[in-house]
DNA sequence: CATGAATGAGTCTTCATTCAT
DNA sequence: TATGAATGAAGACTCATTCAT
């Protein structure tokens, strides 16, 4: 019994290390320029072993990038149920939760912080591109609720929601990349105040008079 | 004697055409997942061409975004130089400039929207890399420089200058990628105002009380 | 258990067997004007399958020059150690080693009847082409030792040791380069005669009187 | 008048400065590895000049090779003319002849020194393969001839012919050559006095006792 | 006569993917 | 399950050759 138990888990601890390694090399380098070789010389198993547990390379790939995105969207969603809560709390823990899944599995960072389009459509099937999307467009409707939510009690200007919360969503998403680049240089992290700085400015602007 | 004129015109409309198809499909695909069939392909040249306009694919690259940013470098220096000037008037003059710049040649979108450090390192012999991220630290600089001022002005809070440059900075550069993600999609090009909302919002947030 | 030793066997001779092939070409067309291509269609396996063995061109080069040019070394110097057999014998010995070394390894012909300073210097990373060099220089310099012994012990007249080495080494190199030519024509391999012949002569000149 | 024999004249200087650079890249990096860009760029003309005045890269290459080894074969079958004079004489100034032609001219070095049957079969049409052919079947016949002499006259053992004008020939080449890569290091021109020792060593092998 | 421009064919090299063991 | 070995397809780059001017 144990034994089977066991084989699951070293199993499942195997493909979790390749997504991790495969994650870090996709973010780091982009999809095209990260090889299987790498990948396999990190995780220190064999390339053939890959496609015991991915079917091919742009599978691993979206075996990367759709449960972080998947995770996001569920959390996002509970978040968001709470109607009554302030806007601005809301806003808040939208920004803390989407910062927090990011900052635990960077894979994920690649996807949305260098998302193309077009790049998602070649490598894609159709199904998986539209689940993607769907994924994406609910997480960003989340947001947008939430500032609808702070108009509609009059905390917020009455400005178009949309437009806010793409403005949230991409100050959010600059803010990571460029401090990313940043790292390179420097070795400190300022990801989360400067998130949180930008945050601020925003909904301050929202609120103001 | 014309003839030696049109011959320069014909080769530099040649040199502009392999440009201008490199920065699309370098914004759209990536650089390694841009090959010189393709864009040999495109341009309707032979691929042995385009090495007669540029040394190397690396080159090529450099050549498409070296100039853009570039001359994005010396307009946000002559917008600085006016001391005087309110500082939001000078903030949305650097927006406006940057905007211009990036509209009327996509590629240097590429560059700033998708900009890796790791991947430049890689990619570009030390003085070409060199000269870059000068050009994007004076463009940054700039920036910083205005909303120092609006402090120094007393128009805009006391915030740190640099964090709200990267602010801004990574908000135009987010609603950017994002309009263009979504504009494989729907045709309508909402970049100019979703940028402008963006601005008002945070000059409002810097200004609020 | 006999499995593992057969595929190491395997693995052994494939890779003897693309050296053989690659020496061949290498020696008859010259190390540009041999392609890859051609070397894997010969050995009927694929161009990709030779990276698997060899990390370039040039490496494969190398693979197959070091070795004949070490082995040769090593039984040269072996053949010199002892400093009281007559010169003239040891100078037969090392011409028989060399042709033999040769004979068996076409390969090393290429290196040594074609060896052109300039070529490997652009071919070789530097410490590459200093343990080539460190080889050759260490066979010739046996061949001149073992004339200055013979000069020493009053067998042969007092000529510059070096000169004759030169001669000798050169005398041989050229037989065979000629010869192979040749056999290109004929079929019969006169090569060893050819050079015997040759050395007996040298030798007569050097003890004449 | 005039003018057209200065064009001709200067038509004919043009061709001889391509082939004397030609032939010195021949010569020192092969046949393969020069590539007629760099030819055009030395000789400060446009590649396409090249066709004016050669057919292809193999006709350029004829064109270096031929004139200079029928150039040799005129003048050994001058100096094998005189059949009364002493074999040993005749056979030094066959050598001296042989190496006057290749000192002025050294785009044949390529030819003789590097040559290899198979080479050629492949690079040229079968007329002229067989000209260079007979010209170096005539120039060894030559020396053959001389050493016959020798015997004739009683003034050199009772060798083969065939097999002495081996020697000889290949102990030339083989000086020039091995001189010629030493010189890539050392800057003095040893391969006079090398080639002159070389000789007295064999004809003293010759005539001893 | 001379050349700048263009290109097709070929070269080395990499890599995702398959398969026998 | 795991892997070493093999490969087809593709990519960047070079070069001899042609041609319009």
């Amino acid at each position: 019994m144990g034994i089977v138990e066991r084989k699951q888990r070293e199993k499942e601890s195997r493909l979790r290390q390749i997504q991790e390694i495969a994650a870090e090399l996709f973010y780091k380098k982009g999809y095209a320029e990260t090889s299987l070789d790498e990948i396999a010389r990190r995780a220190e198993i064999s390339k053939a072993t890959i496609y015991l547990y991915f079917k091919s390379k742009d599978d691993l790939y979206y075996q990367i990038v759709e449960p972080a995105l998947a995770e996001l969207s569920r959390r996002l969603i509970k978040i968001a149920e709470d109607t009554e809560e302030p806007a601005e709390i809301t806003v808040r823990k939208i920004i803390d939760a989407t910062r927090d899944v990011f900052f635990n599995d960077p894979g994920s960072y690649h996807l949305v912080s260098h998302y193309r389009a077009a790049e998602f459509k070649r490598l894609l099937p159709k199904n998986r591109l539209d689940n993607l999307k769907s994924l994406m467009r609910s997480n960003f409707h989340q947001m947008e609720q939430a500032v609808q939510k702070g108009i509609d009690q009059g905390i917020f200007h009455n400005v178009d929601a949309k437009l806010v919360s793409i403005i949230l969503w991409n100050c959010f998403m600059g803010v990571i990349q460029f401090q990313e680049n940043r790292m390179d240089l420097e070795s400190t992290d300022y990801r989360k105040p400067t998130i949180d700085a930008a945050v601020d400015l925003i909904l301050k602007g929202l609120k103001s008079r």
